[in-house]
DNA sequence: GCCCCTTTGAAGAGC
DNA sequence: GCTCTTCAAAGGGGC
């Protein structure tokens, strides 16, 4: 849990959060130029080395009883794939890692990776290791053909990987570009809502509209272009970023049991940032006055049976409805849970991922979301949680009576087989295309050619089956 | 047309 | 308190 707010720290997040997180502040702060590639290595890798691992100090000796000794090739190969890993981490992260020119990581500087082919079109030696590395790194369990050399007796599995998914951590280390050339605020303009509508504020630096802050206006729940008129921030729950109601709003407006919402004046100040006071106290059943509801209520006809005449008067129920009441569970409007952290940086970052890759299978998009959440910086990762904590909170003040156990079996039976480890044709296989695409993205951005050829030449190196599906 | 997949996090249930 | 399960979003894919 990000250690937001020192008194606070109520329910931003899971334990293990804060775990996860480790001291990088004073790097993130420190942008010196004179940072060597040494030591940009050194800040790649776990907190527990820390700054002055090149220094011969007394600590060193204090450092060296709690980490290994220092081996050569071990050295090397960690160097290899914390270069690889992180190059491919820059990489995936929104793809903004143009540059290869940065000076602070070698694996740009190396040769033969800018083009991993070898003048007879095989895959080069470096390009081969960190590509066995990666690999490595990505499946420990996965038997990659020609990788024991590298992998050998050494090669621990790092503690942040899972057995259950290979997940490519740098333990949320963020390099001082970073801000620069990822995510900065970009979080918190996920898209630009339409001009006539949004509240544009024009960043004083640059001349530039920019989306509100979260604080101005919630970034989640950007305006509608057609919902709500002139209506300025409100309902800006209607449509998120990708155009899309961010919850399933029923035709024609929807109508719901639920008590009158109760607001009280912190819940007023809580709220007064994401909604309009026109939707808050003074209609029943968490109404707006447009009629449009809060965007976590869902229709059942929406959800579980597409049947309109469950929001028809009852005067079209009459002519047109005339069977059996529903079931008063049935006629129960659906109240979402609140999204948490994670789900918020996927929605709004999942159209950037579909549109760096050409992948758009769901569940590979949310392995590189997964991914790319692990990496994000504490203070990324932070703003998030804080949102979903805010959203939490009023969700909670909005349907007081609302438990996440209403909406079990909601959904049909979901059968959650706890298979102990996918076998290798399963979900290895599955993450091997998430790797290629990985891979062809990175590929991609050395200016490799023929990113078919590059897939090929690698699989084919590894002895892996050219179709990973 | 429904469900699965895949991710993380929150919350409830059960022991 | 711990573990397990379910559900949030998303959309292609399978049946």
């Amino acid at each position: 849990m990000p250690q937001l707010n020192g008194g606070g720290g109520d329910d931003l997040g899971a334990n293990d959060e804060m775990i996860s997180f480790k001291d990088e502040g004073e790097q993130e702060e420190k942008i010196s130029e004179n940072v060597s590639a040494e030591r940009d290595l050194d800040d790649l890798k776990s907190s527990l080395v820390n700054e002055s691992e090149n220094n011969s100090s007394s600590s060193d000796s204090e450092q060296a009883e709690r980490r290994p000794q220092p081996r050569p090739d071990l050295d090397s190969y960690e160097k290899t794939r914390d270069y690889f890993s992180e190059a491919f981490r820059r990489q995936q992260d929104g793809g903004f890692f143009k540059s290869p020119h940065y000076p602070g990581y070698p694996i740009f500087m190396i040769p033969d990776l800018t083009n991993p082919y070898l003048s007879n079109g095989a895959l080069s030696p470096s390009a081969r290791t960190l590509l066995f590395s990666y690999l490595q790194m990505k499946w420990p369990l996965l038997d990659v053909p020609g990788a024991a050399g590298l992998k050998d007796s050494r090669s621990p599995t790092p503690g942040h990987l899972s057995n259950k998914v290979p997940v490519v951590q740098h333990a949320h280390h963020v390099h001082p570009l970073t801000p620069l050339i990822t995510y900065s605020n970009e979080h918190f303009s996920p898209g630009t809502p339409p001009s006539h509508l949004s509240p544009e504020i024009l960043d004083p630096k640059t001349g530039i509209p920019r989306t509100p802050h979260p604080s101005e206006l919630s970034p989640y729940y950007p305006l509608s272009p057609g919902a709500v008129g002139q209506i300025p921030h409100p309902l800006g729950w209607l449509v998120p970023q990708q155009g899309q109601h961010m919850y399933s709003i029923p035709p024609g407006g929807f109508r719901h049991p639920y008590p009158t919402l109760a607001m009280n004046a912190s819940m007023s100040s809580l709220v007064s940032s994401r909604f309009s006071p026109h939707m808050m106290p003074h209609h029943p059943h968490g109404m707006h006055q447009t009629g449009i509801p809060h965007p976590a209520i869902v229709s059942p006809a929406i959800k579980q049976e597409p049947n309109t005449h469950d929001h028809m008067s009852p005067s079209m129920h009459s002519r047109k409805s005339p069977g059996p009441v529903k079931k008063e569970e049935d006629k129960k409007p659906h109240i979402k849970k609140p999204l948490n952290a994670f789900m918020l940086y996927m929605k709004e970052m999942r159209a950037k991922v579909v549109a760096e890759c050409t992948l758009k299978e769901s569940a590979a998009i949310n392995q590189i979301l997964g991914r790319r959440w692990h990496s994000l910086s504490r203070e990324e990762q932070a703003k998030y949680y804080e949102l979903a904590r805010k959203e939490r909170q009023l969700h909670s003040q909005l349907y007081p009576g609302w438990s996440a156990r209403d909406n079990y079996g909601k959904r049909k039976k979901r059968k959650r087989d706890n298979k102990p480890d996918s076998t290798p044709e399963g979900k290895g296989s599955f993450s091997l295309s998430v790797l290629l695409l990985d891979l062809s993205s990175l590929f991609r951005a050395e200016r490799t050619p023929s990113i078919g050829l590059c897939e090929t030449v690698l699989l084919a190196t590894l002895g892996l089956p050219l179709t990973p599906n």
